[in-house]
DNA sequence: CTACTTGTACTACTGTCGTAGTACAATCCG
DNA sequence: CGGATTGTACTACGACAGTAGTACAAGTAG
């Protein structure tokens, strides 16, 4: 998986799970691509695609930030939007392979008592 | 998507829908290349896949055909490793966009209930 | 205003993927 | 055997994605 894909997904996860909080100010490009041995183009890339996406605010010469936008309830409306196409792709998927919805709803719930267990 | 990949699905669903019953022979290479206006590696690349996956079988200057290994205890077993590979792989895209396993089930069901009213 | 920090635009290189072209090898059938 | 049909190996080309380098623009702070 490409860097900025790892990144992408790193920093949804991060907002997602609560470690980063609305208002909260995430590491300059320049810093976090020394960090990780990375290009400055490639963070700001990321940062820029998920500005696009309603989750972070970039203000010049200060910083980028975690944006409230994604409380609002329009965000909430597309963020579901997302989740359907997610799982059309899925289903395709899993349909081309020979499976049907039921397939997947068992090996699902099936999972999903492996994670209660833990709790 | 790539074509080779299109064809495989094609074909994968096709058997597993039973419209490609076991023991039928498939188009030669050159002549599904011919029909799709493909070049006949690329037919051929997606035969010599499938016979890796243990779903076709091939025999020089016959043709290929639908194999009946995929019937067999062992190659069920397998078939439902991908499955868990696949759930694995969706789970974790939709964790990294902040939906828990719970909000997969639910719009999975949804699915289901719109797929049963239909049959 | 000036120096500094921030994000951004543009360009170019590199590797990889997908496809096609051509030539080869195995098998069948008369 | 010999021609025809089948799948296969090898090569090469085009396109695209991913990343890095460099130079620029916008904003802040003293």
């Amino acid at each position: 998986m490409p860097l900025y894909a790892q990144l992408t997904r790193a920093i949804r996860f991060a907002i997602a799970t609560g470690r980063l909080r609305v208002g909260e100010q995430l590491p300059t490009v320049r810093q976090l691509a020394v960090d990780l041995r990375v290009n400055a183009n490639t963070v700001a890339k990321v940062y820029a695609e998920l500005e696009r996406s309603g989750i972070l605010e970039t203000r010049r010469g200060v910083g980028t930030f975690v944006s409230a936008h994604h409380l609002t309830p329009g965000h909430r409306d597309e963020h579901e939007k997302h989740l359907k196409e997610l799982v059309d792709r899925f289903v395709e998927e899993a349909s081309a392979m020979g499976f049907s919805v039921d397939d997947l709803l068992d090996q699902l719930q099936s999972r999903r008592k492996k994670e209660t267990k833990n709790v």
